[in-house]
DNA sequence: ATATTTATGTAACCGATGTTACGGTTTTGG
DNA sequence: CCAAAACCGTAACATCGGTTACATAAATAT
C-alpha cells in the first residue's frame, strides 16, 4: 500500500516482495512457475485472470501461422500482463506470452482484481494508465511498421541507444536475430541494412558493439529527409 | 442511468439525449461543433479532456508526414473518443480525429470523468472495456498490416460483408479511395487486386456493387492455403 | 578439446506494394 | 446544365523487404 511518486500506488510491485506461500493463501491468487522459453499464455486463449510477473521476465510477441513474429514488449517483476485484454469484450489474447527467463507469475482472478481496484482510486488510475500505455505502444508499433523503412527504424533505435547509454559507442543488448524480431523483419534484411550503414561510414560494426561515426547522418535518415541510403554510397 | 443489457451502463449514450444547453451548464462539460472534414483533434496534441460524439460521426486515422494514412475507426453518437489516451502516461494523441459529417462533440474534463467513473462501478467497468477494445483493435490492425497480403484483406472484408448483408450480392458502403485508406494501401493497389479477383471469375464488379461468384475461392485466399492469385489466372 | 549446434554475413533472386502518369467517368457546385 | 473537381481503372516502373542458400564464426555440449 506504499505510495511512491515514481510508482503511484503500484500494488503489483508490492506483491513481488511477498512470499509465494502467502500469495497462494489469498483468495483468487495463484502463483505459477515457468521455465525459460516456456509459453505462459497462447495467442487466441481467453484471458480470464490477470497475470503479474513476480520473478524473471516475460515477453509478448505476435506470431503468424508461418512462423514470422514481432516482439512487442518485455515485462519485469511487478508488471501486469495484458491488463487491457482482461476487460475487452473479446478477451482472447492477441499475443503469445513467453517466459524470457525462468519466472514466477501470479494469476489474480478478475473479480478479485476488481475489488482491489474499486477500493483504491489511485490504484485504479494507475491500472488505467497501464491500459492507456498499451494503446500508445501499439499505435507506435503500427506507425513504425506502416510508415518507416527498416533503415529509419534502425537509425531511430541506434539514436535512442546513444541517448540511453550516453555515448557514441553503444553496446547492443540483443542478438541480431532477436533485434530482427523486434523490428519485425527477416534477419538477413537487418544484416543488409546494418552493412549498408557500415559501408557508408556512418557506423562501425563489431559484433554487439556499434561505434557511431556520423550521428547527423542517422538523424537525416530517421527524418527521411535524406531519401534513402543505397549500396556503396558514402554519406 | 438506465441499465440495458446491450449497453451496460453507458452513460455516454444517455448524454446524447440531453440538450446541449443543459450539458454546457454542467461543471467541466463543453459542447463543440465541427463541420464535415474539420479536424477535431490533431495527432500529437495532448489529450486532456474526454471527447464524446453527440451528433454526427467522427473518424480516427493515422497520418504520416508524406500524406499516407490508415483509417482506424469510425465513431457514432455516444462513443467516447480515445478513452485510453486520456489515462496514458504519454497522453499525446497517436491519431488524428476528424469529423466525417457535421457533428457535435462533448468535452468532459478528466477530473469530472473520474468522479463519474468512481461513483458507478458498472460504468467504470464499461469504460475499461472500451479501453480494452482499443487494444484489441490495434493489435488486430497490426496483425493485418504485418501478416496479411492485400488480397487476404480484401477476401476477408468481402466475406465479412457477405455475412453482414446476408447475400452474395453486396453493396460496398465506401468509395475505393476510402477503402484503400481502410486497408492502409494505395488506391491503385486496391484497384489492381480487385481487378485480379474479377478477372479470375471470383467476383463480378459493378462500381459499388460486388457479386461473389466463388465464395470458396475467397476463403482459400483468406486462409492463405491457395498461395496467391496472379494475373490472368482463373481459379 | 572437439564435435555439434546456433548465430551471422552475404549474395542472387523474387514478390508485393508504392509511385506516377494519364484518360475516362462520375459527382458536385454554381 | 455546364464546368470544375473528384473518383476510378490501368499500365509501366521503382523500391523495399522476404526467401533461400551457403560459408564462416561463435557458442555450447559432450
Amino acid at each position: 500500500m506504499m505510495n511512491n511518486l515514481l510508482l503511484p500506488c503500484n500494488i503489483f510491485t508490492s506483491l513481488c516482495s511477498m512470499s509465494h506461500n502467502d500469495l497462494n493463501k489469498k483468495e483468487g491468487f495463484t502463483v505459477k512457475y515457468f521455465q525459460k522459453n516456456a509459453i505462459i499464455a497462447m495467442q487466441g486463449e481467453e484471458y480470464r485472470n490477470l497475470l503479474v510477473v513476480l520473478e524473471g521476465t516475460a515477453g509478448t510477441e505476435m506470431l503468424d501461422p508461418t512462423g514470422r513474429r514481432i516482439k512487442l514488449e518485455t515485462f519485469f517483476p511487478g508488471a501486469p500482463l495484458a491488463p487491457g485484454i482482461l476487460f475487452a469484450k473479446d478477451n482472447r489474447l492477441p499475443v503469445t506470452i513467453e517466459a524470457e527467463s525462468d519466472s514466477a507469475v501470479l494469476a489474480i482472478k478478475k473479480r478479485n482484481l476488481l475489488s482491489l481496484l474499486n477500493n483504491d482510486p489511485a490504484c485504479l488510475e494507475f491500472y488505467m494508465s497501464l491500459m492507456g500505455d498499451k494503446i500508445v505502444l501499439l499505435a507506435e508499433k503500427l506507425r513504425l511498421i506502416k510508415f518507416s523503412s527498416l533503415q529509419q527504424k534502425i537509425a531511430g533505435y541506434i539514436l535512442n541507444q546513444m541517448d540511453c547509454q550516453h555515448s557514441a559507442d553503444i553496446q547492443l543488448p540483443y542478438s541480431r536475430e532477436y533485434m530482427a524480431d523486434l523490428f519485425g523483419v527477416a534477419r538477413p534484411s537487418l544484416s543488409r541494412e546494418l552493412s549498408r550503414l557500415s559501408h557508408a561510414g556512418i557506423i562501425e560494426l563489431q559484433k554487439k558493439r556499434i561505434l557511431v561515426r556520423k550521428k547527423m547522418a542517422l538523424e537525416y535518415i530517421l527524418e527521411g529527409k535524406y531519401g534513402r541510403l543505397l549500396d556503396g554510397e558514402e554519406f
